[in-house]
DNA sequence: AAGTTGTGCAACCGGTCGGTTGCATGTTGC
DNA sequence: GCAACATGCAACCGACCGGTTGCACAACTT
């Protein structure tokens, strides 16, 4: 298997757009509802939409399923998002990092 | 302007879905490349797309350029990205704490 | 056994997205 | 002034996405 980082990056960032997706990782996470019928009755679409929704969480791997009895209990497994985290602290960084060389490039003398 | 906060984290999040436009931002945040025709000459697309990814991540406020010229120079805001990683953190506290409590509560049990 | 509740899967649909081409405009250098 | 370079804007297109409906199946309940 190849989880290739940035292929698991890619998933994370992509489940994450979708206003809907973020909601159920929210509820999920804060413990409000755990079946997709459940979160269903909480969101305005349908329960097969949260389906949908939890399959691509589960793929970026935010959440993690497991069939009790009749029902299908989901949990957070927010690990991914450190990754999310650590990508954009990352690119943060740099961007200050970029700022400081030119911050002492253009003023060398005068600095702290 | 009213952001509602939600809103600028939705800019954001989607923003930041699309690989094409995160190599755009970390390119911009690092320094390599500043304009448009620069940008695209770094990456497999046209100038045009990369112009429409430079929208969208002005919008979410992630860039901002400035005209110089007959260039136009783009430089990076990751202040969004604290909102983002702001509501990640929030999102893995509660998670936390639900998981917590969980723990707690089979504890004196535990059971399963 | 029969009914009820929860799930999984597939097909379908409209809208948006990422990308392209084409063209018009503004800026620099000779 | 004119050629070359960089940008801005619009139209177009194929693919993907979020959502729905419909149906079949598994698992409790009585």
């Amino acid at each position: 298997m190849k989880p290739a980082a940035h292929e698991r990056e890619q998933a994370v960032f992509s489940a994450l757009a979708d206003p809907t997706r973020r909601a159920v990782l929210r509820s999920i996470a804060s413990g409000e509802a755990s079946t997709a019928t459940e979160l269903a009755a909480r969101l305005p679409v349908s329960r097969q939409a949260v389906q949908k929704h939890l399959a691509l969480l589960e793929q970026a791997q935010l959440v993690g399923g497991e069939r009790v009895g009749r029902e299908t209990r989901f949990a957070a497994t927010p690990a991914p998002l450190g990754d999310a985290i650590a990508w954009m602290t990352a690119v943060g960084e740099r961007w200050e990092d970029r700022l400081a060389a030119l911050a002492e490039a253009a003023d060398p003398e005068a600095g702290r």
